[in-house]
RNA sequence: CUACAAACCCGAGCUAUCGCUCCGUGUAAGCGGGGAGGAAAGUCCGGACAGUAUAGAGCAACCCACCGGUUAAGCGCCGGCUCUUGGCUAAGCCAAGACGAGAAAGUGCCACAGAAAAUAACUACUUCCGAUGCAAAUCGGGAGAAAAGGUGAAAAUGUGAGGUAAAAGCUCACGGUCCCGGAAGGUAACUUUCGGGAUGGGUAAACCUUGGGUACUGUAAUGCCAUGUAUAGGACUGUUUGAGGGCGGCUCGUUCGAGGUCCAGGGUAGGCAGCAAGAUCACGUCAGUAAUGGCGGGGCCAGAUAAAUGAUAGUUUAGAAACAGAAUCCGGCUUAUGAGGUUUGUAGUUUU
RNA sequence: CGGGACGUAGCGCAGCCCGGUAGCGCACACGUCUGGGGGGCGUGGGGUCGCAAGUUCAAAUCUUGUCGUCCCGA
């Protein structure tokens, strides 16, 4: 089991062509202002989960409102991202997972903190059918 | 003192917990250290670096445009010159700006108004001829003439005198502007001055002319390693009767030359170098009016590849709230910017 | 990283090259035709020409800077 709250390199989503796949052929749940594409890691994979996070740079134009975003989306993953963990692990698969920040305003890190682990739940319900 | 405007400076600090990225060390756990900006932005200039090219001629295209300095370079910066505008008040000084070669090579344009907008004759003026008339004068035709005239952004070099039928740079004097030649000062632009000549409206951010200059493409460049597919299908075209490519865009010319173009389909989309110690940073000192440069000892200061600086809590300050996030790297320019500070200017109030 | 285009009335566009009057369609208002609506016809209002500076007698038009939007290539 990696450390608890970690969100180091090995967990991150960064292969192009997994990309690629996750946004055509991929799935998704959604909990505004938060959308989730997931998919299956290859089974060569190591880490059970890897995950990328996002945000449309047609709703925010300035890189820094971005990387504002996408480094509040980092920081709630990394501190609710347990019960994702724990769930797959008991089902013994491995996912892709890319959360995107789809709203129009700029969020607080407190909703954000909210909001995560509902769109988690969601996330695992929907894994656990498939 | 208050308010406003402009320029410049600055662009929060500390502690705890949980995290991110790079480097070092370590078998590992971990430990130690570095970690966005003044604009990182716009991409407007200039370079470094890299690849390709580096026979030639003509044409085209683009850029630059007072002088000197500075620099790796520049359409930057510094200093000066000239002009324009504004102010003080005046033969000067101060401030701001200049896309600051040429309108005396040519072409074009100058609305409305006005006779006329660039080979000026409409009115008025002078004169000659003819007709009518006693005459004054009127009418018609020709010539002279830019001195007077409303207009307009702009009307043919200004004032005075002579001159004439009436006039006119037609002539003269003093000026304005321009050209040529000389002298003095200045590195130069240019300034002052002497002599001679000319008198030509504006517009080149209209076409253009003159002088000078310009290889193209950009770090997703480029070099290397690895993985994988179909030694792979169809159509058209070509192999000395030369397809296609290189030589800056075109033409000529020259050279390489056996493949080239399109359609359909398949595969890869890891990694390493480039890549961060440099036209480097701050300090001191010297040279220079300054931009800037020399020297000295000292420092090492982001380096990712979906892309690192955050979250929470406390605290200091007056309430952490501005513009904003590196992606090859530098030098500039331009634009954005809260609070506070400094300086300058404007306005108002109070006191003397 | 590099390249290009466009900002004109509420909306969609012309005018810009080659400077002097800002125009077209829809929409809007009023009138009229109709018993009324729809529709037709007529009249009218409405524009800091994205912003700033400059050139010029004069700028939507030319030049420079700047802001915004959109597109393209790798």
């Amino acid at each position: 089991m990696p450390a608890t709250y970690s969100y180091n390199k090995k967990e991150k989503l960064k292969s192009r062509k997994l990309l690629d796949q996750l946004f055509t052929k991929g799935k998704s749940v959604s909990a505004f202002p938060l959308k989730v594409f997931y998919g299956v890691l290859p089974a060569e994979t190591t880490e059970t989960v890897q995950a990328g996070v996002g945000v449309s740079a047609r709703n925010f134009s300035k890189a820094v409102d971005r990387n504002r975003i996408k480094r509040l989306l980092r920081e709630a993953y990394r501190l609710n991202k347990t019960a994702l963990h724990d769930a797959l692990h008991a089902q013994q698969k491995k996912a892709a997972v890319f959360i995107l920040y789809v709203g129009k305003e700029k969020p607080e890190f407190a909703t954000l903190n909210e909001m995560m682990p509902l769109v988690l739940q969601k996330l695992i319900a929907a894994i656990a059918k498939s």
